[in-house]
Formats: structure tokens, sequence, C-alpha cells
RNA sequence: GCGCCAGUAGCUCAGUAGGAUAGAGCAUUAGCCUUCUAAGCUGAGGGUCAGGGGUUCGAAUCCCUUCUGGCGUGCCA
């Protein structure tokens, strides 16, 4: 908002003056305050193309800025550095927009209603999710809303593996599960089979539905009814855990159901008429090292089944016919390899690849106590996204998981999200807005809540904290827009404490409901009643909730 | 071996297209509640930005190289 404003500003003086500004230039914020509100670049830039020094070209330009109301003094430090330090009046100006947009503020048409298509979580459905699809699902769902919220058309889907070997293995767990119900004694379960808990509830379950009968039928139905049966149980089981997360799908897509209706064999023709296909050792394979990936890929094993990236393949294929320009897909940190095959496959079927973005998610590490809990799929000791919701609870979890960027590591830590104190930062953000919430409770009591909002009140906000404050909201909107085109939610958390910090650190400093002076004291309680809304703005795109007392 | 990601304060991490004196929280430590929520605030100490070279007015940021950690490198999904 502002730094737009400020870069149009320049980008007037330079064209009154007649300088070429071809290069961008750069608005942001100092480090240091005592440089002022914003700063740029642009002298620095531009200097070269226009045969003039930095200071030189500096100087011209702040003498034209310096004609400007909306600046309350242009100067230049260092190298060639522009300074601006902003006029409250502009300040009021804008703070009172933010006001009039109440919970709408920070959304625009930036994105234009671009399709994108948001691909995350996608586990497998053979039980129940981890606590990595839980921060793919804090992570794809944050980015979504932001996305939404600056004018993007996303898409949030689910692709459900469900055909290949995993689902075979897990008809055969359960299989193996019944026959314990009823009295077979097993020397030993199955290495590869899987051995989680939630395997035996299925059998339990569909034991008690139709008890022996699965038995009488032929091993063929057999098989089918199981996999059936388990997938649908535990496609529910994801989707409830999801929905407690506050995550919904708008579309779940089926790898059986993409089977059946022939895309697979429609790959593998395109494939084979792009002349990109080769049999080799009775099975077809892909030459995707013609395209960058870094050794060919089997299509179709010496067995005539079909590896997982066909159908795969299949899927992303009919992303685009379905008219998205951009798909985003959300990755655990096993798949990265898996990346240059895709890509290549989109360039061997003349598809712009770079409509594919990846993003990867690292993997994420539980600590209790500082130690390290350690977990084993094939022992069936992971710990799932509903443990996790059961011991933190929602708001922590979906804090925690977009807390930090994509690419790294995420340590969490289970006392740390438990911690009821400033210590945890979820506590801290929310704590601010509980607080506000409270003080306009006693203002109304006391009588000092204006019936409405007078845009002359502002002027009376002129402390430092209070132009801070002001000045930190204005930066909402854009900083929004640079999550979205960023891909990166972990922003918000640190633009809540920010915002709740300066809140706390005001709150200690002055009063602010405050009889003898009213005017002050409604300016105030018009500020901070707009810094509650911008945090409950931000809270809502995290998913957390924003309690009106603690 | 090759490829991808990372290495910033004791710990967990920021550092937005290369910009001014590298930041925050926690931990450590010294303080602040007859006053709107102390789940809060104020102060102090703490750094060879993994090491080394280069590019330029300027590098934590870009390039090269070495070291360390994680992951990948299936006719698994």
């Amino acid at each position: 908002m502002i730094r737009q404003f400020i870069s149009q500003q320049v980008g007037q003086a330079l064209d009154k003056l007649g300088y070429l500004h071809v290069k961008d230039i750069l608005v942001e914020v100092p480090n240091n305050p005592e440089f002022g509100d914003f700063s740029t670049n642009a002298a620095m830039i531009l200097a070269k193309e226009n045969n003039l020094t930095p200071k030189a070209l500096a100087e011209e330009l702040v003498k034209e800025l310096k004609k400007l109301k909306s600046f309350k003094k242009v100067d230049i430090a260092g190298p060639g550095f522009i300074n601006f330090v902003i006029a409250p009046s502009q300040y009021y100006e804008l703070f009172w927009e933010l006001h009039l947009a109440e919970m709408n503020y920070g959304q625009s048409e930036y994105g234009k209603s671009e399709r994108i298509m948001l691909e995350f979580v996608s586990a497998n459905p053979t039980g129940p999710l981890n606590i990595v699809s839980a921060r793919a699902a804090a992570f794809g769902d944050t980015l979504y809303r932001v996305m939404k919220t600056v004018g993007f058309d996303p898409v949030r889907e689910f692709y459900i593996n469900d055909a290949g070997n995993q689902v075979d293995i897990l008809a055969e767990s359960v299989e193996l599960r019944l026959r314990e119900i009823h009295g077979d004694k097993l020397e030993e379960f199955p290495f590869e089979a899987y051995h989680g808990e939630y395997v035996r509830h299925l059998a339990q379950r569909l034991n008690s539905q139709e008890g022996v009968r699965v038995f009488m039928m032929p091993e063929k139905e057999r098989m089918e009814h199981l996999k059936e049966f388990a997938l649908n149980e535990i496609h529910e089981m994801q989707q409830n855990s999801l929905e407690k997360f506050g995550v919904t799908f708008d579309s779940w897509v089926s790898e059986k159901t993409l089977r059946m209706e022939g895309v697979v064999e429609e790959v593998l023709s395109y494939l084979a008429e792009a002349d990109c296909t080769y049999e080799k050792e009775d099975a077809i394979w892909f030459c995707s090292t013609k395209f960058g990936d870094d050794k060919d890929r089997v299509l179709m094993k010496s067995d005539g089944s079909i590896t997982y990236f066909v159908p795969d393949l299949a899927y992303h294929l009919t992303k685009l016919q379905r008219g998205f320009t951009k798909l985003i897909d959300v990755f655990g940190p096993d798949h990265h390899g898996y990346v240059p095959r895709l890509k290549a496959a989109f360039k061997a079927l003349k598809y712009d690849d770079s409509m594919l973005e990846i993003i990867f998610l690292q993997q994420v590490n539980l600590f209790e106590s500082g130690e390290r809990i350690k977990m084993s799929k094939r022992a069936g000791k992971i710990v799932t996204m509903d443990d996790l919701l059961n011991v933190v609870g929602k708001d922590a979890a979906r804090y925690f998981f977009i807390a930090r960027k994509a690419n790294a590591h995420l340590n969490f830590d289970l006392e740390l999200a438990l911690k009821k104190d400033s210590e945890n930062p979820v506590y801290y953000v929310q704590y601010a807005h509980a607080r506000i919430y409270s003080i306009l409770k006693k203002a109304k009591k006391d009588k000092m809540l204006p019936k409405a909002w007078n845009k002359e009140l502002l002027t009376k906000l002129v402390k430092p904290e209070e132009l801070a404050l002001i000045k930190k909201m204005l930066e909402f909107p854009e900083m929004l827009i640079s999550i979205a085109e960023q891909r990166e939610p972990y922003r918000l958390t640190a633009f809540a404490e920010e915002l709740a910090g300066m809140f706390h650190r005001y709150y200690a400093k002055f009063q602010i409901v405050n009889d003898k002076h009213k005017e002050l004291t409604q300016a105030r309680l018009l500020l901070i009643d707009n810094i509650k809304n911008v945090l409950a703005i931000t809270f809502e795109l995290m998913g957390i909730s924003a309690p009106e007392k603690m």
C-alpha cells in the first residue's frame, strides 16, 4: 500500500525530471528507524544509466519529492539512499481505509482469479495420517486461504492412491487380522504387512458387521471386498482427522477411478506417439533422460502391470484439462527424486513444465523433554495426526506447522506447544487479541466507547508507538500478496508475533482507557480495535481461533 | 559416487530482488502488579553468518571450492 505509493511518487518525479528508469527500484523498511519509515535505492540503481553519480541524482529527486505533502521528510543518506518519513496525515488517511475495510482488510484482486490447483496431503490410503501429513495440511490450507484472499482462484485437492501394490498389502493385512480373530495362530506377522493397531480395528469392525460371511467368498472376490472396505474406512478416518484440523478439500480424486476411465492407456499412447518410449527386458520405458532426468523410467513392468508414475502423470494432465494454469504440488521430503521425471514427461508431451511447481516440506521431528521421539512405520509406532491433535490441540498444532519455511526441518517441541505462557508463541499472539477484547469491554462498561468512530479522532494518535502500529498494519496487504507469490505462509506467524509484541509493549507503556481524556481514549480505542481485527484476520488465515478471553 | 535441501547467538529460527550498525523468541541474568488480563513489560550479557577463495561502490544473500547434517538415487508408492 505505502510502498507502492512511494515508488509511484519516485517514478513520477523521475519522469518530471526527464530521467530514464528502466530498472526496478526497491522500496523497503530500513533496519534502523533513524533512517526513516521507508527508503529507496533508486538513485544508486539508476545513476549509471543517467550518467550521474548516485548523490547527484538523489539530490535532484529529493528536491522534487519534497514538494509533496505526503512526506514529512525526505533526505539523502549513505551512498545515495533516499529516506522518507511519512507525514502523519498520510498515515491517518490509509489507516481510515483499513478501518473501513473491517474484516475484509487485506483482500485484493491481485491474483486476477487465476485458477490454481493446490494438491496437498495426498497420503496413501493405507493408514491414519501422520505428522508430515499434518504439516502438509496446515501448510496447504493456509496457503490456500492467503491465495484466495489476494484474488486467486485456488482449489484444494487430495489425490487418493487407492490402486497399486500397497492397497493389496492392506487387504492382506486386514485378512490376517481377521483370521486372528477367528482363532488362526499366526507364526509371525509378515514384515511388509501393515502392523498398526488400526488394522486390527478394521478387522474387528468388519467382523462385527459381516462375521464369517467374508470367508465364504471366493479368494478374488474376498480380496476386492476387503480392499474396498478398508479403503472406505481409512478414507473416512483421514477425512475426519483433517476436519478436526480445520482442513477441508474441494475435491478428492481417486487413482482407481482414473485407471478405470482409461487415462493410463491414453498417457502411454501419447508418450509413444511423441516417440519417447522403448522396450527393454520385457518392460516399457520412458526415455526421461532426454528431458533432464538422470535415468530412464519404467512405465510398464515386465509383468504387464503399470508403475505408479503413469496414473500420476495422467492425473496431472487432467488438471491441465480442467483449466488450471498453475499446478502446485506439496510433497513430503522423500519424493524429490520424483520431480525430474514428472517434469520430463511434461516436456516430452510439449507442455510448459513451469506450470508445474513442487513445494517440498521437510521432515518433522517430535521432541519431548529434549529427546527426539523415534517413529517407525514398520513396527506400527507412528505418531498420528490425531494423537498430536489430542495432545496439543488444533491451534498450537497448526501454528507450529506453518511457523517454519517449507524446506526447513521442523522440530516440534511438544512441551512448548503445551505451555501456557510467553514461551509459547501461540499464546503470546492470542493473548494480545484477548487483552484488547477485555479493554474494549471495560471501555464499553465505562461508557467511553463512542457510538460511531470518527476520522478526526486519529489526529490524537501522535506517539511514535502509535504511528508504528499503524505502519505495521499497513504492511499487511502487501505482505499477503508476497506470501501468496512466494508460497511462504510462515511469514504470517512472524507478522502476528510482531504486531502482538508491539501491542503488548504499547499496553504496558500507555494507559488506554483514561476518563480524564475522553478523545484520546477514543482514539486509542479505535487504534486497538483495528489491531484486534488485523490479528483476527491473521488468525483466520492461519486457521487458529481468536479468543475473546483467556 | 551422483543429485536435492540445509549449516546465522547456548537452543529454535527470521533476515523478503545483493544495501546502511546481522535480528527475534527461548534459555541465562537484574528488575516491574494498590492502575485497562503479569499468559504481560523493561534492562544486561551473548555472533570469525560452517571454512577458504572470487564477483562489486557494497555479500549472510550471487559464483567456485572444502567440510558437516538430512533426504533421494526401485520394474515401491
